[in-house]
RNA sequence: GGGGCGGUAGCUCAGCUGGUUAGAGCAGUGGACUCAUAAUCCAUCGGUCACGGGUUCAAGUCCCGUCCGCCCUACCA
């Protein structure tokens, strides 16, 4: 991908009546780093995040609460939500709401065009219908009765028997997408990603597809059906549109045109609505279909998934308030390989924030800006003729920086981290045998050491500018502590494509004390109680 | 029932289209060093590649079967 193409990437819209957890944050890290990858390797990166907001359960427990749904919905989403995006350090560039005006309009606009040619009708909809939960009932959520109710059908919430209910209203014509849908998958391989999770869809869809239920009429919280207001859309029609609405479809053109399409990143639980509905939505409108849809596995807490029943779930926070929101960033993109379910501990967080982020990359840095100002009063010598020894720095630098551009580029980020996790290793390994604190005892040696502790520090800055994406608390200060700013700018401003360039620190830039990048953390527990629970 | 993905060192995982004595990180053990966040570096211990067949000159890697785990099967990342 040269530079200046459009990345716009995406993260599902959290229904806000979930309390956030660290798998909501885990997608939103992962988005994030692969936007800011982008936008600091020069691409027009635009990256959104959200709610979804309407819906017969944000209704229900908002009036539980007494409240409105949009009150309720306003509540949650400024005390859970966008503080979430703080906690984790997201650099999102929008952040989308199905109550905006923006997103009702961008939505009537799309079905209201579905309709005008011919992919919308009336139709019956049959379901099994719950009293108790005064709503449809899909038959995964129906069981056998027993006793009295035996050899019926009935809610496994109530265990009373459902009743077979007709309900008119509209349909989407998706089986009419079928062979196109294959067609795509087949053309475009990656369309669906990882390939399992393309196995999965191109699986399902091979089954047959049915037309779609759109609208409801039995509540009225979403967003009415323009001809039709007896009748609000389908909360999934609805959310998923969010993402053309949020780049402005059928209102700002020019600002569509430049996003679209777009880079979808999704739980793979929510799979199907991305990879099949989705695009046949699109196609039926005559939009382009997304670049990708990429799903993500599950955190598996206890080797189980986790979650909030079992209790599971994890806050962010929990993480974040002990080590920090780089550590958490750090851990879940570079111990689980994206697109596959990875085992979340207490323990293996705290190894890895030990073991790579302060013994590895912290003290890294540490110790090189203590031999500057100790060996050369903070300022950054200049180097000389390079060894072989040097040399091999270079080259590691030089590889990282590739590798790990592709890697991201792949949607691979935990390779990506590991590619660059080699200068790491290396400078390490290159400052233990060079002996700078041995070459300083000698002043014949005053030429080499300064060698040494540049390509030390020319290490550093470029580790600098490829974790900024990853842990831009860290690097931020490392950037700051290496006095690279003066010569060469913001550290979000450094060319990711070009990191790989060696030389770039200028030689006479002054050092600075270094506070600990990861400090050791004495008491790595968890910060007491398990999950919140949700009121 | 149908479908997907897994089962490789104590732990977490790599092993692409089959090819020399199966790899990494962490943990363990021994040593070196002192610039540094009691850190770093070197060495080393450690595996019947779930099980049973088959194809092949050659299988962790392909085929068949079995067992086990996780997930999906239309509104929880």
């Amino acid at each position: 991908m040269s530079s200046g193409d459009s990345f716009y990437i995406t993260t599902p819209i959290f229904y806000p009546s979930d309390v956030p957890h660290i798998g909501h944050g885990y997608t939103e890290v992962a988005a994030d780093v692969l936007a800011r990858w982008h936008r600091q390797a020069g691409d027009d990166t635009w990256m959104l995040t959200g709610t979804d907001e309407h819906g017969q359960k944000m209704l229900r427990t908002a009036a539980a609460g007494g409240m409105t749904p949009g009150e309720w919905a306003d509540r949650l989403v400024e005390e859970s939500w966008i503080p979430l995006l703080d906690t984790l350090d997201i650099a999102n560039d929008d952040f989308i709401r199905t109550t905006q005006k923006r997103h009702e309009d961008g939505v009537q606009a799309f079905v209201s065009k579905l309709h005008d040619d011919g992919f919308i009708y009336t139709g019956e909809y049959e379901g099994y219908y719950c009293v108790g939960c005064e709503e449809y009932k899909q038959q995964s959520e129906l069981v056998e009765g027993t006793g009295p109710f035996e050899g019926q059908l009935v809610c496994a919430i109530h265990s009373k028997p459902v009743e077979l209910l007709q309900e008119r209203n509209y349909f989407f014509r998706m089986s009419d997408f079928q062979e196109r849908l294959l067609a795509l998958y087949e053309e475009r391989p990656d369309f669906v990603q990882p390939e399992s999770a393309r196995n999965e869809v191109v699986q399902f869809v091979k089954q047959g597809l049915s037309d779609l239920s759109i609208s409801r009429s039995s509540f009225d919280w979403g967003i009415p059906i323009p001809w039709d207001e007896k009748h609000i859309l389908y909360v999934w029609f609805d959310a998923l549109l969010n993402y053309a609405t949020a780049a402005g479809y059928g209102q700002d053109d020019e600002n569509f045109t430049r996003r679209w399409p777009a880079v979808h990143i999704v739980g793979k639980d929510i799979l199907r609505f991305h990879a099949v509905i989705w695009p046949a939505m699109l196609m039926a409108a005559g939009v382009e279909v997304p670049k990708h849809v990429f799903a993500h596995g599950w955190l598996l807490v206890g080797g189980e998934k986790m979650s909030k029943s079992k209790l599971t779930g994890i806050a962010p926070e929990q993480i974040t308030e002990v080590f920090g929101s780089d550590a958490f960033r750090y851990y879940f993109l570079r111990a689980i390989a994206f697109g596959q379910d990875g085992s979340f501990s207490w323990e293996d967080l705290s190894a890895r924030y030990q073991a790579e982020l302060a013994n590895g990359f912290g003290n890294l840095a540490s110790r090189v800006v203590a031999m500057i100002t100790r060996y050369f009063d903070g300022v950054v010598p200049a180097e000389t003729a390079p060894t072989d020894a040097d040399l091999a720095i270079r080259a590691t630098v030089t590889k990282a920086a590739i590798d790990a551009d592709a890697a991201m580029e792949r949607f691979a980020p935990h390779e990506a981290i590991a590619a660059i996790w080699t200068i790491v290793d290396e400078l390490n390994g290159y400052i233990t045998e060079q002996e700078p604190w041995v070459l300083a005892k000698d002043e014949a040696q005053r030429e080499r050491l300064g060698t040494v502790l540049y390509t030390a520090a020319e290490g550093l800055r470029a580790l600098a500018t490829l974790l900024s994406p990853v842990l831009p608390k860290a690097t931020t200060t490392l950037w700051d502590a290496l006095g690279a700013a003066p010569a060469l700018g913001a550290l979000a401003e450094q060319p990711l494509r070009d990191a790989g360039r060696w030389g770039q620190l200028a030689a006479g830039a002054t050092v600075t004390k270094l506070a600990g990048l990861f400090p050791r953390i004495e008491d790595p527990t968890p910060a007491a109680a398990p999950a919140r629970v949700t009121a």
